[in-house]
DNA sequence: AAACTAATGCAAATAAGTTGCAGTTATTAT
DNA sequence: ATAATAACTGCAACTTATTTGCATTAGTTT
């Protein structure tokens, strides 16, 4: 972990805690969105001390920061979480069969939105686009 | 409601109580997707004497029959259900000021299927695709 | 009209997430 | 360094959305 992110946590008038500093190892070295379940899990895996509250809080101090992004993905009932740094705009795709996640590099819907705001008088400011199906293993 | 909605139902085993009968009269009536709790809400608005987890077993068995689709939006706690007949595949759009909620008719993402397939190896499925933004009334 | 069994209401259980509180600890000011 | 401040933490309890168990009610079929 860098420091600037510890310096960014600062700036915030937050603290660079133990736990927050192993949730944030966790969510740097995963490549997809974590559900905070999963989170804890991963936490306990590694023996940090942590309760499950203290994921709930950190993930929100860390969203209200601008460091962490939340998701809802598709027919989830849960949230995920995943660091924005490097992960600007981009979307999923999901395995059916074994829930494998994984980003989506392109964004096509730029001249649909404009297609959007003349047909419907919205002012469109945002959108989710998210694919599923079966992996290659589990075709 | 026509009486074939009655057949569908008694053809799958299931019966057309009274009370399966005023949900799916305000599912009907109602031009997008409702919450369980603003289906319950609506219910009661019209005198209907029902409760809170007969509105869920009911949007439950409405589902597995066929007639009913459930739906996530991005970003929402709750499902929603919508009537299958007549709303194919189609998208929405969400006021982030009011909530109110429409259809988008069309869908842009036959191309891109294709494309993601080749790209990711993934079978695809099915794509989740939602707008927000501010409508007229709101801007 | 009787028999069968789906549907209902109520209470209680689950799952995901939030909040209150008292004790701990990272920061800052001395 | 050290004390003072306020963020952070764990634990228990709460909220919201949804599900399940069970005894009773009521569509459907014969």
């Amino acid at each position: 972990m860098k420091t600037s992110v510890t310096d960014e946590i600062r700036a915030s008038g937050k603290r660079m805690t133990r736990t927050r500093q192993a949730v944030l190892a966790v969510l740097e070295s995963t490549k997809y969105p974590l559900s905070p379940a999963e989170l804890y899990a991963r936490l306990r895996k590694q023996n940090v001390a942590i309760d499950p509250v203290t994921v709930y809080r950190n993930l929100h101090a860390l969203r209200t920061i601008g460091l962490v992004r939340q998701i809802k993905l598709h027919q989830e009932e849960q949230f995920r979480y995943e660091m924005k740094e490097g992960r600007e705009h981009h979307h999923h795709i999901r395995c059916k069969s074994c829930g494998k996640i994984e980003d989506l590099l392109l964004c096509p819907l730029k001249k649909l939105t404009a297609m959007i705001q003349r047909e419907t008088r919205f002012l469109v400011g945002d959108h989710s686009l998210e694919f599923s199906g079966w992996c290659p293993k589990c075709q």
